[in-house]
RNA sequence: GCUGUUAUAGCUCAGUGGUAGAGCACUUCCUUGGUAAGGAAGAGGUCACGAGUUCAAAUCUCGUUAACAGCUCCA
């Protein structure tokens, strides 16, 4: 007999060899139907392996990620199945489950491409071959084996994986006439694969290096229900409908031009009535936390940045120098504001007691991004950096952390990202020579932000290795509409700058001491916040910061001149609005996408010119009856007030 | 940057080696009035740019540019 630990820490006895199913039976005969995937001791392993010693059972139905993992993965199989039935002769690379389905990447026979025609054969061909409800058979085998036997089938590719492993602890899965080499875990079988999509095809390099052959890799999902399916891809449709660009062109937000170049945004009028509201939310509250705010220059003398080092470090992939008629004068386009915040500092003699000095700036920044990762307003060329360098005693490191992740909840609260994930970003374990810095002054920096994590119960996910070269940081990631995760908010400590900038203070001690810099930036840049919010909003934002919050529509032609005293009058009280009028007499006209982001319709025809009233629709919520402009303006008034009090509290 | 896909009217897109198309938007007129309202007429395109093949290229080929997807990257 052996001893099983359910997760409520209860115990029971069941006889050597059972398995995950048999035991969920002995549960529940519906937690066995649903049962997916299990795991002993934290390792999972499929449902019908032979458990032999005591251990801690976890079992996963289709809702856990563990449960996806191994539905996907041996949907991955069943494709590579499908596709070495439909093209003999595909070599094949790996084919892991990803967050949402799987891929496989594949090198097809001499002639074949696969393309987007070829999906429906690849789906068809999936459900032949999982009606059959093939099992999946785990075998352990040894390396020379293993290497016989994909050598066998010109499994170059395969091979090389397995020159890479261990030998004994091989193992490959078959289901019918195919066989991989796989870790596992996997369903039993392929039967309860329902429902399948094989999603895109691109390519990528085996293994990721580009020096290497490129495999063609086929994305796909799967669920174990067709209604889960149809789900997934109205989802996705939805996910379509609130991407940023798209809703940026509709309501007029913003533009690229190939003119101007790429990665370059423009904010349109609307737009930027959106970015000042931000910018100007973002300043009254640091206003509270003492920051001062400043602007510099949008380029810097070459030195600048040799001397904060990140000429050394980036200057031949950034933007190259801008030469002047003078010989051998060089500057830079400003690709961060820190150096030119470390000059202020650096300005005049600083003493302890103007520490911690908190220096702001919407500062916009220029960088090189490689042209293929462009991606609408959330990677650029051109953008503004919410950006802010706290210098301050080493002994205030954790003090003001907290200070700026208090800021930063402020913002995510107001503005309602609950669903954001907090990454602590440390140095890689065993690499660290591409680290400025000794090792003294990181330990105490990574320190500090541990430990203010834990003060603010901000649970954060370390990584190791993702730190920048001069310093550990914590970044605040929010998804995307497609589940794309994107970096907003980020803090940051540096030991490093000061250093080089050789920056001091006077301490209590009479002498000079090093300043600690933080850089922070709450929304992480303006381009990008916005871009998130729009898809977090569907583009319907809060009533402060939506460009229109209301369109004046005037019957017809005859309560014009009413219209456009009610628009003066609103935008007195500091209301924007629109007009939409049907002769071109007044301001610019309102129509179809446009109003459709817009929250207040107010109409306006005989009844309301003789009362000096309103018609006041709301979007989504229908007639809110007539009101006097005074009493329209105070329901906005309150409204905007109570999304701000969110913050404010 | 690499690989692939795409580029036709303001927007969304159809199209074919032989005169450039639709819906919506736009302009004018009419109708109408409590809202994403109807009719008529009209305007709008070097079919991304540059070469080549051809009697003939928006269509085929090559190059360039940009966008999209993936990979790599992100101070």
């Amino acid at each position: 007999m052996i001893k099983i630990t359910f997760p409520d820490s209860s115990v029971r006895e069941y006889s050597e060899g059972i398995t995950g199913y048999e035991i969920a039976e002995s549960i529940s005969p519906a937690l066995a139907r649903d049962l997916i995937s299990c795991s002993i001791n934290d390792e999972i392993i499929e449902i019908n392996r032979p458990i032999t010693a005591d251990g801690a059972i976890k079992l996963f139905k289709w809702d856990a990620p563990e449960a996806k993992h191994a539905f996907w993965h041996t949907s991955a199989h069943l494709m590579a199945e499908a596709m070495q039935e439909l093209w003999p002769g595909t070599q094949f690379g790996i084919g892991p489950a990803i967050e949402n389905g799987f891929y496989y990447d594949v090198m097809p026979p001499e002639g074949v491409t696969i393309t987007e025609s070829d999906f429906e054969k690849i789906e068809k061909k999936m459900y032949e071959l999982a009606a059959k409800k093939e099992a999946l058979v785990r075998q352990s085998i040894s390396k020379a084996d293993a290497l016989d036997f994909f050598g066998k089938h010109g499994q170059t590719y395969k091979q090389e994986l397995i020159a890479e492993l261990e030998d004994g602890q091989i193992t490959t899965y078959t289901q019918g006439n195919y066989t991989d080499l796989c870790r596992g875990p996997h369903l039993t079988t392929t039967a309860p694969i329902k429902a399948v999509k094989v999603m895109a095809v691109s390519s990528a390099y085996w293994r990721g290096d580009e020096k290497r052959p490129q495999l063609t890799r086929v994305y796909g999902i799967s669920f174990p229900k067709k209604k889960m399916l149809d789900e997934y891809l109205q989802l996705l449709e939805e996910a379509k409908r609130r991407d940023h660009r798209k809703i940026g062109k509709e309501m007029e937000l913003f533009m690229f031009s190939e003119l101007v170049g790429k990665g370059l945004p423009i904010w349109l009028p609307k737009g930027t009535v959106l970015r000042l509201q931000l910018e100007d939310f973002l300043k009254r509250i640091q206003k509270r936390f003492g920051y001062q705010q400043v602007m510099t220059p949008h380029i810097g003398s070459k030195n600048l940045y040799v001397t904060s080092g990140h000429y050394a470090k980036y200057g031949k992939d950034s933007f190259q120098p801008i030469h002047t008629p003078e010989e051998g004068e060089e500057y830079m386009l400003k690709p961060m504001n820190c150096p030119h915040h470390c000059s202020i500092f650096a300005w005049k003699p600083r003493s302890y007691k103007d520490l911690p000095l908190r220096i702001a700036e919407f500062g916009t920044v220029y960088r090189y991004e490689q042209s293929g990762e462009l991606h609408g307003l959330t990677r650029v060329r051109g953008f503004t950096q919410d950006d802010a360098h706290i210098f301050c005693r080493p002994d205030q490191v954790k003090g003001e952390f907290c200070r700026v992740m208090d800021i930063i909840m402020i913002i995510f609260k107001a503005l309602k990202f609950d669903k954001f994930e907090a990454q602590i970003s440390l140095r890689d374990k065993v690499n660290r020579e591409k680290y400025i810095g000794s090792d003294e002054v990181w330990e105490k920096a990574e320190q500090a932000i541990i430990e203010a994590c834990e003060e603010k119960g901000l649970p954060a996910k370390v990584e190791y290795g993702e730190a920048a070269f001069y310093g550990p940081k914590l970044d605040f990631m929010v998804k995307d509409a497609l589940g794309r995760r994107w970096q907003l908010g980020t803090i940051q400590v540096d030991y490093n700058l000061p250093e080089r900038f050789q920056l001091e203070y006077t301490g209590e001690d009479n002498k000079k001491h090093r300043p600690v810099m933080i850089h922070r930036a709450p929304f992480g840049s303006m381009e990008r916040f916005v871009a998130v919010l729009i898809e977090h909003t569907a583009g319907k934002f809060p009533l402060w910061l939506t460009p229109d919050q209301c369109v004046v529509l005037p019957i017809s032609d005859k309560y014009n001149d009413y219209a456009e005293q009610v628009r003066k009058q609103l935008e007195d009280n500091d209301i924007r609005c629109a007009i939409d009028d049907r002769s071109e007499k007044i301001g610019r006209k309102i129509r179809d996408n446009e109003l459709k982001h817009i929250p207040y319709l107010l109409i306006v025809g005989e009844k309301e010119c003789e009362n000096q009233t309103l018609s006041v629709r709301r979007q989504g919520e229908g007639d809110q009856g007539s009101l006097s402009i005074e009493q329209f303006v105070e329901k906005i008034k309150n409204e905007v007030e109570a999304e701000k009090n969110q913050y404010a509290s």
